[in-house]
DNA sequence: GTTTTTATTTCGGCGTCCAAAAAAATGTTG
DNA sequence: CAACATTTTTTTGGACGCCGAAATAAAAAC
């Protein structure tokens, strides 16, 4: 309840709902878009209209080839969001390199293109421009001009301020505060939104459409590292500077290993793929550590010694599933979200790590807490990264830029008859 | 983005918006209200006026002396709540009775009332109508009727459930899901909203109007148990059910000394003054918690022994302030909000406590999390919970009541006239 | 008493929504 | 194949709420 409200607010919200409704629903007819917002058939035909005149929406009725079996009575027309009416740019930052990719305004990617630019030991002061360079070229490549491009989504694991649009810390910087957004807005001239990437990844999962994310829920991202997506009555939660949701960093025993950030005994310090390697290999409170880029390979070999029988290997998926689970736990004391999504790499073993998670679980928290929350697994791949940005990017638009737009000017369509 | 928006939302909005002002400011003008709420003067006279005739405004301005020295031109007429318009109660469910308050719509407390009805061993079916009879009694005392009570509001600790309004667990009943809220609409006709009780504590904080609570902010409440208020985006967080925020039953070391609510290791377990005497009591993990409260000057003895050197009792209140301490660093990780209050009996001994406590966030959250935090101390009484409770009810009453209301019926008015 | 100043109300215009009626577009049926 | 049925979409007219501008109100200053 912040807003005055006006008829402008009335504009915005409802035009934002009917993009809304035609993301999740593909395209829709008047009358379906009706029931789907709570708006009438006149409104609909109104606010549309608007739309359409705007460029952002347009009728694909003769595009394809009606699914619905022809009924009796008028033929829907079906509406759509104009593909061509903004276009979005995603990078995500990895520690060996970026990643591009250009979607138009229906999320449907026009092209990608991974660079191997130098991030671990990039100075901050030109990180910023080597991106803005590798933008301009990917752009240049696919002929698409950069006006076109009205926002740039970039994704990074650590903690993100978007505030600052400075990544304050991550595992794929050796340095500090290395401004991003602001460098990329300023040499592009494109809007520019720097995020956590496993909060890109709840994007996405509220992208999708599926159900169950319409109230608090929370995914947990295993992989190289631990990250989570926090989703709060149906929105991402990014916090008051971005920086929210940073379960891989979540203490899980004092005085536990040495983790990438520096403290002891984070979640990821157990749960991150480097972190089961270094309890497989034995003394894992003595080992710093590992910032590069573990092979494949490697976890799959110890996930087979694991299933094999062998002890340690066993242990220290148990270990990551305690710490997972005890984290669970306090965040489920703490939040009480419905669900939980369990994603990434790291869900491949999770035969191995499931029943010590549930375990812990158990043991840390009241069952009158844990009993209304269902756990799940989705096999998301890296990309969802992405595509969640992609996602994200379009959602602002959607909401800070269509949903805008002029009042309709009836005192100048009657002028103009006159 | 849920709703969709029509005249009757704008109407709403703006109507909850004067009210929301009028609670934070006290007794305004109109051309204040304009400037609080954005709306323009012309706008606040319509909407105030129809306010006035609801019967839910009023003009104060012969009540009392001009607060402002007279300055030139017309002077302003105060509007403010109608303190007649509607009443609430708050009921307070204790370890050992029950404690009642009515309040007028302005907030202040007409009358209140402490009942030692059993709670401990109350039969779960019979406890509603026990606490329905009391609020009966205590309305026919101060002569007020029921049907001038527009809502009660229900505080208890433990994990209370506001949407089956149930009491799931708590230290204050032996027995689980004891119906509240439900029984007590349907015995005395009125609407009736169970939460925890430090959820209530933030409730109170907000009603403040003090700085800092518009964004993230946790409010700890550490005393005969520990309890968590969470306030995202300026409201307080309930969560799917209204089970959220059990800071006091979020685990701190697995395996830990037992708690309360059956699991062990709970910061509860460790920082609750029943805990603190048990550590100090030597051997804290074969002790079972105990249930009845804990007189205050046993905990004015420990602490005074604390401050004379007693190693066992400063140990007591370290591990109190490490248990604290790593729970806010988790909580830090996960929401990084930007205030953390703490309050509560057990901040009388925070002295003692401090120092781990911040040695604990230090240990258990990387430095560009915990940065932007401000931790803070608000001497509460455990009134607030009492007040918060009010409070939280007017705010319902504003927002779901009173902002509702008829459309000016410029019709009517004209058929009148004619 | 007149002027100045500030607060509030009144009036007319605008933008939005909606219900109802009209129009459009197609299937059904005799 | 023409009249009818059915469903979607557009048009029309009215209601509601906000706002700017002008009018009115009420008090201090001159």
């Amino acid at each position: 309840m912040r807003e005055k409200a006006d008829s402008d607010l009335v504009r915005r919200q409802n035009r934002s709902l009917l993009l809304e409704a035609l993301r999740q629903h593909g395209p829709l007819a008047r009358i379906e878009l009706g029931r789907h917002t709570g708006l009438s058939p006149a409104s609909i035909t109104s606010i549309s209209s608007q739309l359409i005149a705007d460029g952002i929406l347009q009728d694909v009725s003769g595009a394809q080839a009606p699914v619905v079996p022809m009924r009796r009575g008028r033929p829907l027309t079906q509406l759509d969001i104009n593909p061509n009416s903004a276009h979005v740019v995603a990078v995500k930052i990895s520690i060996d390199g970026i990643e591009l990719a250009l979607a138009d305004c229906r999320g449907t990617i026009l092209g990608r293109r991974a660079s191997r630019i130098a991030t671990y030991d990039a100075r901050p002061e030109f990180f910023g421009l080597a991106v803005a360079a590798e933008i301009t070229a990917f752009l240049a490549k696919l002929r698409m001009p950069p006006a076109r491009v009205s926002r740039i989504g970039v994704a990074v694991q650590g903690v993100a301020n978007s505030t600052t649009g400075m990544v304050a810390w991550s595992p794929a910087f050796r340095a500090r505060n290395i401004p991003v957004a602001s460098v990329l807005q300023q040499a592009l001239g494109i809007p520019c939104a720097l995020a956590n990437d496993a909060n890109m990844i709840a994007e996405g999962l509220i992208g999708t459409g599926r159900q169950g994310y319409g109230g608090t829920a929370a995914v947990v991202f295993i992989g190289y590292g631990v990250g989570m997506g926090l989703i709060i009555d149906g929105q991402v939660y990014h916090g008051p500077t971005g920086a929210a949701a940073e379960f891989g960093h979540m203490n899980h025993l004092p005085g536990g290993p040495l983790c990438r950030c520096g403290r002891r005994g984070c979640v990821e310090a157990y749960a991150a793929d480097y972190s089961i390697l270094r309890w497989a290999s034995g003394n894992a409170a003595a080992q710093p550590p590992s910032f590069t880029r573990i092979p494949e390979e490697e976890m799959l070999a110890l996930e087979t010694a694991a299933r094999n029988g062998d002890a340690t290997a066993k242990g220290a998926y148990a270990k990551a599933g305690e710490a997972l689970g005890f984290g669970l736990a306090r965040l489920i004391a703490l939040l009480s979200p419905t669900r939980i999504v369990l994603a990434g790499p790291g869900t491949k073993a999770l035969a191995l790590i499931e029943p010590h998670l549930r375990g812990a679980i158990e043991a840390g928290v009241v069952a009158e807490l844990r009993r209304d929350v269902e756990i799940e697994v989705v096999p998301i791949d890296t990309d969802m990264i992405i595509t969640g940005t992609i996602n994200g990017a379009l959602r602002h638009l959607d909401r800070e830029v269509f949903a805008h737009g002029p009042p309709v000017k009836r005192q100048a369509v009657l002028e103009k008859i006159a």
